[in-house]
DNA sequence: TGCATTTGACCAAA
DNA sequence: TTTGGTCAAATGCA
């Protein structure tokens, strides 16, 4: 029985290693359009979240076979010099406090554009509460609440760092899950219509970041290095209609195509790959941004999961059944 | 004036 | 004892 399970998420992987490479040839002939550029980065994030996914395992009582390793993006993840990686131990580290709070991370590359003014909004109000210098990580950590959390008791919490080896990437952990209505009949509509006059480009840029579109001007980080760097105000979108598009909304969708018991938010990524599934995957339906219907990227979203889901679609997935020896490293397509 | 950010201090886990 | 996470007073901004 486990050997058959085992064989089955062998060929699952192979499946969507060759849908990785069919992706890849297609990034390659299409046209320089950015919605199929776009379409393509998703494709490949996609089926490389798919592998990811299948090469996690829980962190409970198991180690854990899959690290930077299995980076879709070949970007391995030293956030921090001495080991504490954002998703390495990340069961462990995090577990100082708030065991209870599912927790998962994000990488969101920038635009070259917006590289100073940290991470992309995704789609939550977000009121930073404390910046701290990590022991051997080149850039501060902020930490973020959510805006709502007094008022409406919302336990929400990000801590946004940026990656050493990328300052235009930016590691996000997510820390609990939003209780909060941040409906658009909710946000001050004076919020609204100064964010739309200050940022009417924001909506793009947002959708790029969170697919992590390469940037076109990744040289041009010597602001970035500098050791003087601190995060800037948290984005306040406050309206997640106008504000969407995030990665983990792009996620969320993604992950909706596959079936809920595997689910998890620590594999929510934007286009690199989270170590396993560290909480409960119960809470998953809770996640930061399950409250915004972006019925727009429904095909975006179809045209992501179809990739995968033709391999995917009628195989039942038993991730305790997984061999812990199996491993790939996706870093071998990235050549 | 109200809200958000900054930043030093404090607390707790390892 | 060290270090990460959080608190809260001070400060800035619209």
């Amino acid at each position: 029985m486990k050997s058959t399970g085992v064989w089955e998420r062998k060929q699952v992987i192979n499946e969507l290693m060759q849908g990785y490479e069919h992706a890849k040839q297609l990034q390659g002939v299409h046209s320089p359009s950015a919605d199929t550029e776009l379409l393509s980065q998703s494709i490949l994030s996609s089926i490389g979240k798919a592998i990811n996914m299948l090469l996690s395992r829980d962190c409970e009582g198991e180690t854990q076979p899959t690290d930077s390793r299995y980076s879709i993006s070949g970007s391995p993840h030293s956030e921090n010099s001495n080991g504490t990686a954002f998703r390495e131990d990340e069961c462990r580290v995090l577990s100082k406090k708030r065991k209870m709070d599912p927790k998962w991370t994000e990488q969101i590359r920038v635009s070259a554009g917006s590289s100073l003014e940290g991470p992309p909004h995704d789609g939550h109000s977000w009121r930073k509460y404390g910046q701290k210098d990590i022991l051997g990580a080149k850039y501060p950590r902020a930490y973020y609440r959510c805006t709502h959390k007094h008022v409406q008791g919302c336990s929400a919490r990000k801590q946004v760092q940026r990656s050493e080896e990328d300052p235009s990437i930016f590691n996000i952990m997510y820390q609990g899950t939003h209780t909060c209505m941040q409906a658009p009949h909710l946000a001050s509509p004076k919020l609204q219509e100064k964010q739309q006059q200050q940022h009417p480009q924001r909506l793009l840029l947002n959708f790029r970041s969170g697919l992590k579109v390469k940037t076109e001007d990744l040289d041009t980080t010597q602001d970035l290095n500098s050791s003087s760097f601190s995060f800037p105000p948290a984005m306040d979108c406050g309206n997640s209609t106008n504000c969407t598009f995030s990665s983990t909304i792009m996620d969320n969708h993604f992950m909706g195509s596959f079936s809920p018991p595997f689910i998890s938010p620590a594999t929510s990524e934007s286009n690199y790959f989270s170590v396993s599934p560290c909480h409960q995957l119960s809470s998953y339906g809770g996640g930061p941004n399950m409250q915004t219907p972006e019925s727009e990227l429904n095909e975006i979203i179809s045209a992501v999961t179809a990739a995968s889901n033709s391999s995917l679609g009628d195989l039942d997935f038993h991730l305790d059944e997984f061999d812990p020896n199996l491993q790939f490293d996706t870093n071998a397509f990235l050549s």
